[in-house]
DNA sequence: GACTCAATAATGTATATACTTAAATGCAGC
DNA sequence: GCTGCATTTAAGTATATACATTATTGAGTC
């Protein structure tokens, strides 16, 4: 997943820098050199500093002002990139045989409790119910409302193999999302058709996928995915 | 947390190209028109042009491919920007008081517990236990070790007013950090300590600090935070 | 047809230059 | 001391240009 290094000049400063960062040398506030001091240490000309600077900019690791300079920016979060992939995808790649268990499929009208959860005003839409296994293990329940308003073509779709997830990540790629991320205690329905015993603590999982960033947004998508917090982990690293 | 709106050419590229992924209009594996073209269309020069792709580039919207041209990048993840403040600076932005309780603290030598969950070979540590308050309600229960080979002002400071975290986000900027989240259920002690029924699921977050990006890395601290499940959600947006 | 190799075309990198913008600085006047 | 204003300076944007790199294309050969 890191980047490949590269022996570019910018990259090269790019990296000067983020070692003295990352290193503790250069502290959040500390000044470092304006770009003309750069251009004159690497003897190249201040566009190569200053695209090492917007990079690094751009992650989030310095600030610059007009005037003032570029400073180490304070990290006032951990910051962490989070990727999430598909169930499939995630079995698959543990090595593991990934099957899918599709519960119940269901177009209808959004009712009041499918709005809020979608965050439409009114419309059809596939609500799906499935679980996904790891080698016959239960991996994950999920619960899924599409709209159709947004994807028409999924009510064509065959959920019965192709994860749903999987197939919206296909079909409606480069979307906006949120994510929120808690922990329930297994009813005994979940803990059930999880195979464990009720009240596991479970992670669970909610997105909200839509397009757009306008006014005019579409609404595509809300799952909620619940996993046995003693099978599942969601890891996130942070890098810069 | 949006980027400032820039009316600069290379902003405005930036965003025609964005708006035009995001509305599906162009999918993943679509090769995007030439710089060449796109500086016919904008009457820029191609440096221009250039900046708005890197950017994109970067943010992992586009893949550019010497010779053959710049794509619409296949989203393998949901990918999500997940941003955990230090717990004081959370429950404050939330209008709620903020205490903390200091259960213990311990000075020692590494058991082989404590290397393995630092990821050390040998050397002396600092153990806390604390509960995070909001307005007199349980918040967090913490556990941390802090390698006081990598952070030797740790032994000095008064922990029982300033939480860990904070202290060590202030003093030990810009590392790389590994986060692990899941869901486990409250044994009797944790129960008591966050006031919440045995057995309730709690999110479990737990992070791995360190500095360098090496073979000299060095492991700065480790932390493990419970919350309650049900008065707690970590959030995450993804937006490109 | 398959293989080799050179031409081609797109991105990647870098330079030198020029003008714009905004904020820190310092000076003048009250 | 304080305020307001002009100055200055560093980053922000953009251009035109040149050469490097590399994957594709296509022509030529076996």
């Amino acid at each position: 997943m890191t980047r490949p290094i590269s022996d570019a000049l910018h990259a090269r400063i790019r990296r000067d820098i983020e070692s003295r960062i990352m290193s503790g040398q250069w502290r959040p506030g500390h000044r470092i050199p304006y770009e003309h001091e750069w251009m004159e240490a690497y003897g190249c000309s201040r566009m190569t500093v200053n695209k090492a600077l917007r990079s690094l900019v751009q992650s989030g690791l310095l600030e610059s002002r007009k005037r003032a300079g570029t400073f180490v920016a304070a990290p006032r979060f951990h910051r962490a990139a989070l990727e999430i992939p598909d169930i499939r995808a995630e079995v698959e790649g543990q090595g593991l045989t990934y099957r899918l268990d599709l519960l119940s499929r269901d177009r209808r009208k959004a009712t009041e409790a499918d709005k809020a959860l979608l965050r439409v005003s009114s419309g059809d839409l596939l609500a799906i119910e499935c679980r996904h296994f790891a080698d016959d293990l239960p991996y994950a329940l999920e619960h899924r409302l599409i709209n159709l308003a947004a994807v028409p073509e999924a009510a064509e779709v065959d959920f019965s193999t192709q994860p749903p997830g999987s197939w919206l990540l296909a079909h409606v790629p480069w979307t906006e999302a949120e994510h929120r991320i808690t922990a329930i205690n297994a009813d005994p329905a979940t803990a059930q058709s999880l195979h464990v015993p009720e009240n596991a603590a479970c992670v669970a999982l909610e997105r909200w996928t839509w397009i757009g960033a306008g006014r005019d947004d579409e609404r595509i998508t809300y799952a909620r995915q619940l996993y046995p917090g003693d099978r599942y982990a969601l890891t996130a690293h942070f890098h810069a």
